[in-house]
DNA sequence: GTTCTCACA
DNA sequence: TGTGAGTA
């Protein structure tokens, strides 16, 4: 990757055991083991296999518990990821696909709506149904 | 005291 | 997903 920020690099930094991650996001540690092992939100290990987050993987576990609140199943939440990784791709390979003009006038329809556009990077947010 | 893995009356 | 066991 490309020059990270230094706020980029300091909130991939993983300082945070288990225990604060619990209080944080209000999730139980059962929880949060269990989203590990469906791929999403893997913790660095220290030398004694302590889980270590960082300040994005809270925000990928607040997206999560805001999936599962909007009644998301943990398959659905993998397809999510699953497409948005898609459209990583797709934008990557510079031209334009049929999904990407869809996507752009989707997001222009939000835009005149008031309604505002969350991209790949931040992707914890809370805004209403669209 | 905290976290880890594994198992299940 | 909860919880207890036995560790590290």
């Amino acid at each position: 990757m490309s020059a990270m920020t230094e706020k980029e690099l300091q909130r991939s930094k993983s300082v945070l055991p288990i225990g604060t991650v619990m209080r944080l996001t209000e999730l139980t540690a059962r929880q949060i083991r269990y989203y590990e092992e469906q791929g999403l939100v893997i913790p660095q290990r220290t030398d004694g296999n302590r889980r270590m987050y960082s300040l994005n993987d809270i925000d990928q576990l607040l997206e999560i518990k805001d999936y599962l609140n909007d009644g998301i199943n943990m398959a659905g939440i993998k397809a999510i990821y699953a497409q948005k990784e898609k459209r990583a791709a797709e934008r990557k390979s510079d031209s334009l696909t049929d999904s990407d003009v869809r996507r752009i006038l989707h997001d222009e329809f939000l835009n005149i709506s008031g309604f505002e556009r969350h991209s790949a990077t931040s992707l914890h947010s809370q805004r209403p149904l669209e």
